[in-house]
DNA sequence: TTGAAAGCGGTACCAC
DNA sequence: GTGGTACCGCTTTCAA
């Protein structure tokens, strides 16, 4: 009586539920109550259950098949309560770009704290990409953590120490791009090549006018940006489409490197009627076209989403954006580790996010939710 | 020294960790620590942390105190353990339409899944909108569970069923469509205003030709739809569009009626350029622009995807799709009513989605996602 | 090869 | 008002 808070229902309530599926009285069965069934200690099912040495082979599989056949799920509250043996998990992620690093951050942050139980997580950022990045991972080598989250920008300095981790059997997980190649536990990123192909078929649909588009990234080298670019070629033949790509510039994530390279392209093509910028450095390149007053007559389309994009996108400026879901890839990065760490569940190895298109309509409802949730 | 399966770092390596919280040797503060810090019993600590009766004003806020300087994190797991008072939420769902509420209930699961503790979840499915769902939802008088989610499509009937389970303490959860004006503790949509208004910008922005579009609907009583005409006359406004919206067609989610009336419309309208569909009665619009032979002449934006859709999509017959993402739906709903019930955190009052925009270009990724995973 | 028992950190009940 | 203690279900150690 006294573990039923809940008043069992009347007969006649039974007879009317349809769907109740008829437990009958007997509590959820737990490790106790397969050791009875089987007639054996609690701790010899411990043993089959987790395949451990030092049960015949015979008591397991009677063990194993009481178990299944009671329906047995183990008490994760119970598990996590005995192994409180404190997991601890490290983040490497750049401070810049603060736009898409900082809701990376919180986006593992928010899933850390749902799913609290023994997980500890610690964030260690370096200044930038390329800048500290090497010095901040290697550091795992020394606290043994039990696994990794970080953002492989360049691969060829972090893939071996990809490999370094996992096979101490540290997880890793890639965010914002991937690491292809390596034994990573898996990657979650926004899919870089259809991005490319979002904004190309934009351009075809909705911009009938236009026919020569430019396209500013920061450096072919990275996979990320490469394939931007790729998807966006792909995506121009696929649909016939009336648009040719005239240039591809790289602007290294550098302000002032893109706003004079904005400036040249402007010059040199009187024509142009539509730039794609495929990274966050955006700001620049819009600069340049109001400098050189285009800025009404070319259709702009950037990458992320940050408050000075909103004004733009507002008043028809910037005509799309790419949102990358930072806040996402945080939660699922963390998802996946997660459930390997605490369950052994191994996750598909590769996440790619489809980005979200942000256009003036729909703009309102990605700065609510950006600001204090999980972003839906 | 038992407790720390992990090799406690080097002096050295301590010196390089810039951002490594000093924690040092302290164990986790548990209720022991600040009852031994306090110089009270635990049982005291606990009357205190839980605003418990029985205890005095001092002692509480000495104890508040410590347990604050301490930084006091209770272990959700031994929490849950202890209260395994198997909590149960139900879910009434209609079966129609399968290609938007079975991934509803699939993200619903799926979420249930990965918080496993103590949380029951029963599906109780009606046939279809208006259709069983007041006898459903009804039997939660009997049952007396924990927490409910539904999908209020007819407010006048389910408004006060609402009202009635709240006012018994148990939250109610929407989903799919807003029941505003209830105490439901909070309602996960995808937004209509938002669909509409985006429906309307691509309208504008495609095709110059087109100025005169036409909306097939279902019900105008619906808030779900008619929400979606006035974001999209909103967002026609707000645009200077050139586009007229010429007619608004009630089809009542029915398949013949749909047909009939988008041949009526086509013959009406030798114009009509667009024609949004609002709902996810899709099928027979197209059917009927098939047979008049104008589907390759007027553009098409659809509501959620299922598999149908795909082929026309890459055809182009239909230009976009809004989806309405339904797993994530279910997700968000579910960890609303989760974290309310388990840790009585109240959710905001309402989570507006930003559908996802559809086009041939970012098809193929929503296919991979909405396979197994939550959807990103 | 197996059984018995000691906890993990809370909560809820008893007795004082 | 307060302190003590028996649990929750699982893992792990030690003894048989």
């Amino acid at each position: 009586m006294k573990r039923s808070r809940r008043r069992s229902p009347t007969p006649e309530a039974r007879a009317v539920l349809s769907s109740a599926p008829d437990k009958s009285d007997s509590k959820i069965p737990g490790i106790k109550e397969i050791a009875q069934a089987a007639g054996v200690s609690i701790g010899t099912v411990d043993r089959a259950l987790h395949s451990r040495p030092g049960i015949r082979a015979a008591t397991r599989a009677k063990i194993l098949q009481t178990a299944e056949q009671l329906g047995y799920r183990p008490n994760l509250a119970a598990r996590y309560l005995k192994l409180s043996q404190q997991r601890r998990i490290e983040v490497h992620l750049p401070q810049e770009i603060a736009s898409f690093f900082d809701p990376l951050r919180d986006g593992i942050r928010h899933a850390a704290a749902q799913f609290q139980p023994n997980l500890e997580v610690e964030f260690r950022s370096y200044p930038r990409i390329g800048q500290g990045e090497v010095e901040s991972i290697q550091t795992f080598l020394e606290h043994d953590c039990d696994g990794i989250i970080l953002a492989p920008s360049s691969l060829s300095k972090i893939s071996p120490l990809i490999r370094k981790a996992t096979a101490r059997g540290i997880p890793v997980v890639c965010v914002a791009t991937d690491a292809p190649g390596t034994d990573r536990l898996t990657s979650v990123s926004s899919d870089p090549f259809t991005s490319g192909a979002i904004v190309a078929e934009l351009f075809t649909q909705l911009r009938k006018g236009v026919r020569e588009v430019a396209i500013v990234t920061g450096d072919l080298s990275t996979f990320d940006h490469s394939e931007k670019v790729r998807g966006f070629r792909a995506m121009l033949s696929d649909l016939n489409s009336a648009i040719s790509l005239v240039e591809v510039a790289e602007a290294h994530d550098d302000y002032r490197e893109a706003y004079r390279q904005t400036c040249d392209l402007l010059a040199r093509r009187p024509g142009l009627g539509g730039i794609y910028v495929s990274t966050a450095n955006s700001l620049p390149v819009i600069k340049g076209l109001e400098d050189s007053g285009r800025i009404g007559t070319i259709s702009v389309v950037v990458t992320d989403l940050f408050p000075e994009l909103v004004p733009l996108i507002h008043t028809g400026k910037v005509f799309a954006a790419l949102y990358q879901r930072p806040l996402t890839q945080g939660r699922m990065a963390f998802e996946a580790l997660y459930h390997f760490l605490m369950e052994g569940i191994r996750p598909r190895p590769v996440h790619k996010l489809p980005p979200h298109i942000v256009l003036r309509s729909n703009l309102d409802l990605f700065i609510e939710n950006s600001v204090v949730e999980l972003e839906g």
